[in-house]
DNA sequence: TCTGATAATGTCAGTCACTGACATACATAG
DNA sequence: CTATGTATGTCAGTGACTGACATTATCAGA
């Protein structure tokens, strides 16, 4: 019975990875990826709420650095210009955990399941940008709707990074949010 | 055993619903749901895959007047002028299902596992709009951005509409496609 | 009206995700 | 070395969901 703390939740991701490549998502139980770690299924519903959560612990890491980006934008910033900022704050976060997301990314792709659960995840941090905009003065449907807009901006910008990371995700978010723009401007 | 075919969903539906608001989701049993209408658990679920499903019947039906309104709009329109058309043309069938869509926004707001539900069901409509843009000569990536800010913008008009519906669905939609224009320029 | 084909429903057994309760092993302060 | 808190194991149970097979309703045609 190791007690290596927090290296058994990262044991069990990677297990979970492992198992839902090798033979599907569906196809593994709790009860696989929890023997593949070490431990015992009731152990890992200890540490993650369920068998997809276990894909997406970079979303708690992701919410504080959001947070203080947005906090820390320039006074009178534009909606979008802090969302910016904030999005390309999380840059390194991104860059680090490279090796675990790209694999991931296909899983969640394939698995109906756990696309499910990406999207909650995504529109979650929508919800909490929305809520740090309000923080800084924006009214509330304003703030969502500069939420949504800005992370359509981020997820164009995320896929080209994910494709080529021989550029800076930095220089992607400048095009996806000037894309977004082209397309205000184009009208509705 | 009533053989009322598609009526028969409706109960569930309807069942399901009262339940959920009644009791709450997670303390709601499918063989529960199934018993209100008059049926068996097994049979509630050829009907619905699973107990999040009963309350998504809208979703279908949606799609195909989303698709031919995308393909029924004038050439050269832009993206974003084509997404306001097919929004506007679903106000017809969201005003028909009002009276079942009040109480059942309720319960998904106040249910995780529902919200989680119709956050991918959005995201799929998201796609679907994207294919049809895509379809009508927009890039992928741009069509995929241009679907996502949409749907932000429609999201925007739903909730007012829903808050306040003495105006029409239309009248929000373009206040909804001119803040989202007003953001954009004011700038990222 | 009868009959056979078809489709919907019922019945039953089984798997697996997830949970609560309780026992046990580990770690560390003191 | 011990007390104490925390992580893990064990066990039993609920409920979502599925496959296989039996049964019943519907309806077209003889």
């Amino acid at each position: 019975m190791p007690r290596n703390k927090d290296a058994l939740r990262g044991r069990l991701q990677q297990a979970a990875l492992e198992l839902y490549r090798e033979r599907g998502y569906e196809q593994t139980t709790a009860a696989e990826i929890a023997a593949r770690a070490g431990v015992t299924e009731r152990t890992f519903f200890r540490h993650f709420a369920d068998k997809r959560e276990v894909l997406f612990d970079e979303d708690p890491r992701l919410r504080p650095i959001l947070t203080a980006a947005v906090a820390a934008a320039p006074a009178g910033s534009a909606p979008l210009a802090v969302l910016f900022h904030a999005f390309a704050s999380i840059e390194p976060l991104l860059q680090d955990n490279r090796a675990f997301t790209e694999p991931r990314q296909a899983v969640i792709a394939s698995t109906p399941a756990l696309r499910e659960r990406a999207e909650a995840k995504s529109a979650s941090l929508t919800a909490l940008l929305a809520v740090e905009l309000q923080r800084r003065g924006v009214p509330e449907k304003q703030a969502l709707l500069a939420a949504r807009a800005g992370m359509a901006a981020f997820g164009h910008a995320a896929q080209s990074w994910f494709e080529n990371p021989s550029v800076g995700l930095r220089v992607y978010l400048e095009r996806g949010f000037d894309a977004l723009g082209e397309l205000a401007r184009r009208g509705s």
